[in-house]
DNA sequence: ATGCCCAGAACCTCTGGA
């Protein structure tokens, strides 16, 4: 089986090129980030007429999360237990959907961005990590067996060496110590970030940003991670970013990553 | 080469993204 994760940075705006992309893999689950429209504005169609199941979250123009799975999908939940709200009167956001494919627990995660380490945003962003990973040691303690998949954007830069030049975000969001230390403490709840197993190399990034030939020069992050299960590390054969996807006119600034899991 | 912000809402220019 093979499962992905992808910041699709808007869904109407890509469905074709995703759709496109979903038959050229042969990729059978999709977690997607920043759909950025409502449930009445999703594209259902499009990936029902290509073969896919959709659960989606959405309530305007931002965040935004979905499941897309050709080999069932079931159990779906729209949020994660105790998952923070933000705001004066605190409302919880579209960043997590959940959902059972063929086994595989999948959760889409689009981590809030923090803004700036002095923001109201970034105490949420560690408190939402926190409770997230809260809620995976629990799932992970009520069946050590269950293969669980926490796929996303994850909003973090873990090492300096997941940025083109680490001095650049001094001041910044996603490499201040609580935030690496709120990522790797899922670790510590069984998880295994497999794409770290799979692809070691350095300055190896899953997203770049539309100014300033950011791309072509290479100059990228590596923010896009899945953690998995003891159960569901032990399944998974190979990761791949695929780096092509951020070629040519009308390409997200995230490209996919892609888990191969051992068929059972 | 991959190419010098983009998408959404609204209809002008802001918000959010990193």
């Amino acid at each position: 089986m093979r499962i992905a994760t992808w910041n699709v940075n808007s869904v109407r705006a890509r469905a074709d090129r995703v759709v496109a992309w979903l038959e050229r893999t042969g990729t059978d689950v999709l977690a997607i980030q920043e759909t950025k429209c409502a449930d009445d504005k999703f594209p259902y169609s499009v990936f029902e007429a290509a073969g896919y199941e959709v659960a989606h979250t959405g309530f305007h123009q931002w965040n935004g999360v979905a499941v897309l799975s050709r080999v069932g999908l079931a159990d779906v939940e729209p949020a994660f237990p105790g998952q923070p709200g933000y705001g004066d009167e605190p409302a919880i956001e579209a960043r997590a959907l959940g959902a059972t494919c063929d086994g595989v627990r999948i959760w889409s995660l689009y981590v809030p961005h923090g803004r700036s380490p002095d923001h109201p945003h970034y105490t949420y962003k560690l408190r939402w990590l926190e409770q997230l990973r809260t809620a995976a040691a629990a799932w992970h303690d009520a069946d050590p067996q269950a293969q669980i998949a926490l796929l996303g954007d994850w909003n973090v830069i873990p090492l300096d060496t997941d940025v083109y030049d680490v001095a650049d975000f001094a001041g910044h969001t996603h490499v201040t110590p609580a935030e690496r230390e709120a990522f790797f403490a899922f670790e510590q709840a069984g998880y295994t970030e497999v794409s770290r197993v799979h692809v070691p190399a350095e300055h190896t990034y899953t997203y770049w940003d539309y100014q300033q030939l950011a791309f072509p020069k290479n100059r990228g992050l590596r923010i896009d991670f899945a953690y998995a299960s003891p159960a569901l590390a032990a399944r998974v054969e190979g990761v791949r970013i695929d780096r092509e996807e951020r070629k040519g006119k009308g390409a997200s600034d995230h490209v996919p990553v892609i888990l191969d899991l051992e068929n059972r």
